[in-house]
Order: structure tokens, then sequence, then C-alpha cells
DNA sequence: CTGAAAGCGCTAACAT
DNA sequence: ATGTTAGCGCTTTCAG
């Protein structure tokens, strides 16, 4: 006898699962009519698809879901990859509240349509995911000409991703206005009288970084202002506070008087790194960061955050993908999410 | 003509999978003999062996999973949720190092054993994940009682969580033995010289806290020291960094010798708290952590932690549900994870 | 308006 | 040692 068994819990037993054949037996009716009664289809009276549903219902049936996906020729699954660092990729992926959002909506919106979310994390083989049966795969951040996406295409399964695989078949992507939230910030600043903003951005290669590099480019230029920018070898928050510090240490050159943040970084601690530096927000200092970060709000001031808005991105490629796999639609290949600027006390000079 | 094929991708031709049937014929064998080639099983020459083999290869044969499935009755789909609030689950959830490595390491590991894991949103119904067959589930953070894990039990699906579903029949765990772990950590500190520790800990509910608060209740009383603990309200950097605050302010008792955190927040954050209000570490305070934050050994000085062993914890709980899924294995219903102490510069008392 | 039968792709008895 | 066949549970023509 086991220690479960003298807890009082039954012995287990491994419980027969109902199938379609054991309602419409216990229904007096054939397999075909219970089926079209669940699932709405084909003509019935009234009477006998409530039978039908009512006799499922008081037996607990529970469609077999494989069986379906067999017949249906799809599992309803979609992989879920991060095209990443290969060390530890989880860890510093899902820890910005940007991933953890967008895993977490994608997850969901998949759920709502019917299909599942598998996650393959990036130090996984392709191998591993061989014999998966995946729909299609969302690759979360793919690196240039990332070999994930080209082995996903080989093999003939739909890609999602940014935008940086436009033109290839088989792959789409939803990305976010990288420029146009560039210039949304910069604008915002400089109509609060910003003659002097400094920008932090990580110093990766990525087409979202890039595109921000290009967009600050064009905006200064257009503007007549110098080009103060900082890159940071790295996100995460120590090297993006550091590399505030080194934008806002004046270095003999005017003290900046904005600073417009392009990298996930606590709130709290970039207002904590420009008290340090003597500066007052938003006296001195106008501070706009990119962020998803929910204490954004609680600070003192409250700061100004520019949203990439990933539970949009993530909708808005669910349905993009639900749409290519159901209704085999092939264009656009592409959406445009605009970004948001929500604008708190920390970018508004006080009552000029 | 679509737009992707004039950019001379193929028209993508709805390629028709490859299947068992195709390789036999091509190979001038029948199902059976390429099925047990490519499996493994049966006695077969090798030569017929490796010709199935490598036609196979030669095709780009790609056993279909769902029909496997099909045939041996489990979909090797893992679900994977997260009991908890249901406002932003993912947000705060995966942005803790913890859990983000929790997860990516259940993945990973379940994914080399050959299942997927499917991410179920807290905020998903239960009606969603019906029609997904499921093996088993595992529940990453259950509330007391979960309704969650309860449905899934009453609905014959092993649940794979923590120690707060003992003797539940169907429900396993894996846990970290948080006694020890509060234990070894104040004796630590109480060897280094430590004689006014202080803890501050997140005030939940969780059996893991509960454990949190006993021990160190015990451990005060074995040693005959007055009991210093310091509840926050949730977790998240900024209310740990304030009831460390709280901790660290004497109130005219004797200022605190050293400091234990069980609850994540960010090393060089709660440093920075100890230098703020006067204490030098480890000179005037002893910090240990409890976190999986790799800034821990950044910082001047690196600072001690405990880490719960979140890779360790998933690694031993995808065995377990492995082992109870294949082998049928019901004993034991449990797995305790010892947490290490990584002993680093903030916790020894300089040159005594 | 309902039921019998075929078949999705694969594996494992069983027969040769 | 290899091939034939049945069947996993479901949906869907196609007869009745």
């Amino acid at each position: 006898m086991t220690e479960a068994s003298r807890h009082g819990g039954q012995p287990s037993p491994p419980t027969p699962r109902v199938r379609l054949v054991d309602v419409a037996r216990e229904a007096g009716l054939s397999k075909t009519t219970v089926s079209a009664a669940l699932n709405g289809t084909g003509r019935l009276s009234p009477e006998v698809r409530e039978k039908a549903r009512e006799t499922a219902r008081r037996m607990g049936y529970r469609p077999n879901a494989t069986a379906r996906h067999l017949r249906a020729g799809r599992a309803r699954l979609i992989g879920y990859v991060v095209g990443e660092f290969a060390a530890t990729p989880w860890a510093t992926f899902l820890e910005s509240p940007y991933f953890a959002r967008l895993t977490g909506v994608t997850a969901a919106t998949a759920l709502r349509r019917g299909y599942a979310v598998v996650l393959l994390p990036a130090g996984s083989l392709q191998s591993e995911w061989a014999d998966l049966s995946l729909d299609a795969v969302v690759v979360a951040d793919p690196v240039a000409d990332d070999p994930v996406v080209e082995g996903l295409l080989a093999a003939g399964i739909p890609v999602f991703t940014d935008r940086s695989v436009e033109g290839l078949p088989g792959a789409y992507w939803v990305d976010v206005d990288a420029a146009g939230a560039v210039r949304v910030a910069l604008d915002h600043l400089h109509e609060q009288g910003a003659r002097r903003p400094v920008v932090v951005v990580p110093d990766s290669t990525t087409r979202f970084h890039a595109e921000v590099y290009a967009a600050h480019r064009e905006w200064c230029a257009a503007h007549g202002l110098p080009e103060r920018v900082v890159r940071v070898g790295e996100p995460g928050d120590a090297p993006v506070v550091r590399g505030v510090e080194a934008a806002l240490t004046a270095d003999g050159r005017e003290r900046p008087d904005a600073l417009l943040v392009v990298a996930e970084a606590s709130p709290p601690l970039v207002l904590e790194a420009a008290r340090r530096h003597g500066y007052a927000v938003p006296d001195d200092l106008l501070v706009v960061l990119v962020s998803e970060d929910a204490t954004a709000l609680l600070t003192d001031p409250p700061v100004t955050t520019l949203s990439l808005r990933p539970e949009a991105i993530a909708e808005a490629g669910v349905e993009h993908l639900v749409a290519v796999l159901e209704h085999g639609r092939r264009e656009p290949t592409g959406t445009l999410v605009e970004t948001r600027l929500d604008v708190r006390a920390s970018s508004v000079r006080p009552s000029s």
C-alpha cells in the first residue's frame, strides 16, 4: 500500500478516459452525431444536439486533442525562441519587463486562439525541436541573419519575428516604430525647452538600435543641435546607470538639459543617478526613459516613459500568425506598432 | 503573383511533407522496417538499417509528432502555470531572476527529455487548456489551496509544484529547504561575530515565507538573541529596499550588525542603502542576500548570496515528472533541494 | 436528418 | 529478417 492511498486518496485508478464513442454509445447515437453536436457543425435537431451535449457533459468527456490535430493536419503549437546569447539566455531575457510581457501576452493571446505556445530556450538544439510539429515559430529577438530563422524557413516552418527578416519568404514580422519613437521623444523634450539633450543607448548591432542611432542623428541634424550620445556596452541596470552617469558628466562641455534613455533601466535608479550628479529633475534636467517598468509612476517626480508596447506587439503578432495559418493570408508580411509616450512630471518644465 | 514570389523566393509550394510511407517506397522497404530502422527497434541487418536511415535523411523525412503521440497515447506536453496575482502575472513573475531561470531551465530540461513546455498565463481560463492534452502541469508558485491545482487533480492530470501540496494524491513536489537556508545563513553570520542580525522578508502567506519566519524564530530562541525582523508588503526592488532601510534604522535600539534579506532585491541597491544609513560593509554590517542576481559578484565588496538554486529545482522537478510519467513511479512524492551559500566579502568580518 | 466507413501518420503485434 | 495489418480517437465525406 502506498503512502498516498493510506492518506485516503483514491489509489489513482488509471481512469480510462471517456472517448467519443463512449458518449455515443451512452446516448444511443453515433460518433458522427455526437461529434457534430459538440462542434456545432452539421444539421441536427435541437433535441438530439442537446442530448448529445448533456451526455458528454455528464460523462466528463474531453476530446483528445492529439487525435483532432492528427485529423486536422496541424498541431496548433507555436514555438517561442529567443535568438540570443547562448550563455544565460532566459535569465537575462525574461527578466526584462519588456520581454516578460511580450512572452506572457503572446502565450495568452495564442491560447485564446486555440494555440499553445512552447518555450524553446536558446540553449536547446534545433534537433530537439525537430519532433515537435510546430505550426509556426516566434523568434523574439533575432540577431542579424539569424541561423535559427534560416533553419526554420528551410524546414518550411513559418517564422514570425521583427522587421529584420523583411523580404524573406515565409517570414513575417511585427515591429515597433523605433525611429518614430525617438523622434516623438526628442520632439517632446524640445518643446519643453531642451536644447542639449543627451541619448543613452546600448551599443548593439540589432536593427532596433541601429534605427535609434540613425533617427537620433537625423533629428539632431534637422534641429541644428549637437549629437550627444553615450553608448553602453550591454543592457542591464548597472551598465545603463553607468552610461547615464557618463552622459551627465559634463566633461568640459555644457551640462545637458535633457536625458533620453533607450534601454530598460530601473526608473528610480536613473533618477537617483541624476540627483547624485547634482541635477534636479525636472528643473535642471528633463528625463524620458524607454521602459515598461511600473515603478516609473511611483517615483518623485513620476518619470515620463516611452512604451514599446510589448502587449500590442504580441497581440498583433499572434493575430497575424493566426491569419497566415488559418486563412493562408500572405499579405501584408509586416505590421508596424506605434510606441506610446506617457508624459509625466519628469519631462515637463515647471510653470514656464 | 504575390510580392514574395516576385522577390525571387519560391512561390512557397505547399510542400507535401515526406511521410514514412514515402521513405519506405523510395527505399524499396516497408513502413515497419523503416520505422524500426529509425527508432533503433527491432532486429534488422545493419545494411538495411543504414539504407533506411540514409534514404530518410536524403528525403528530409521528419516524423509527424502528432501521429506518434496519438499512437503513444501521450502528447508529451507539459503545462507551466503560475498561480499568482491575476493582475500583471507574467510581468512581475518572469522579471524575477529566480523565476526566469526556473522557467528557462524547466523548458530546456523537459525538451531534452522530449517534452514540450506550454506556457499557461495565469489570466487564461482553465477552459482554454481543456483541449490541450497536457500530460502534466507544473504550477510554479501556488497559493494556499490553489484552485488551479485542485481543478487539475480533479481532471486527473498530475501536478508538480512545491511542498504546499504534500499529501494530495496525484500531486508531486520539489521544494527548497527554506528553514535550512535560514539556519545556514544565520549560522554563518553568527560565526562571523554577528550578534544583532536583522532579517527582511516579504509579508506573505506562502509556505516558503511561513517557514522562513518559523526558522528565524527558532534560531533566535536557540541562540538567545532578540528576534529582529522587518516584513515588507510585497516583493520588488523598491519595497524591499525600503524594508532594508527600516531594518537599518536603529529606532532607539542598538544598531544591527548583520542583515539577511530573504527577498530578491538588487544587490547594489541594498549595499547603497546600507551606506546611505552610515554603515560600512562588512566592517559595521555583514550582509547576506537571498538572490540569484549576478550583479552580486560585481559590487564592492561582492555580496554573499544564498541561492535557492532554481536550476536544480527545475531539473529535479522535470526528472521527477518524467519518472512518474514514463515509469509510473509514484514514490517518493517529493524532493528537497538544498540551498547554497556563496560566501563573499560582504559577510566576512575583516581580519578578526 | 442520421449512421457507417474511410483515413490522418505512425507503431507494434502478428504472420511470413 | 522483413512485410502485412490493425488501430490510436477523431472528423468528414458519402450513403441511407
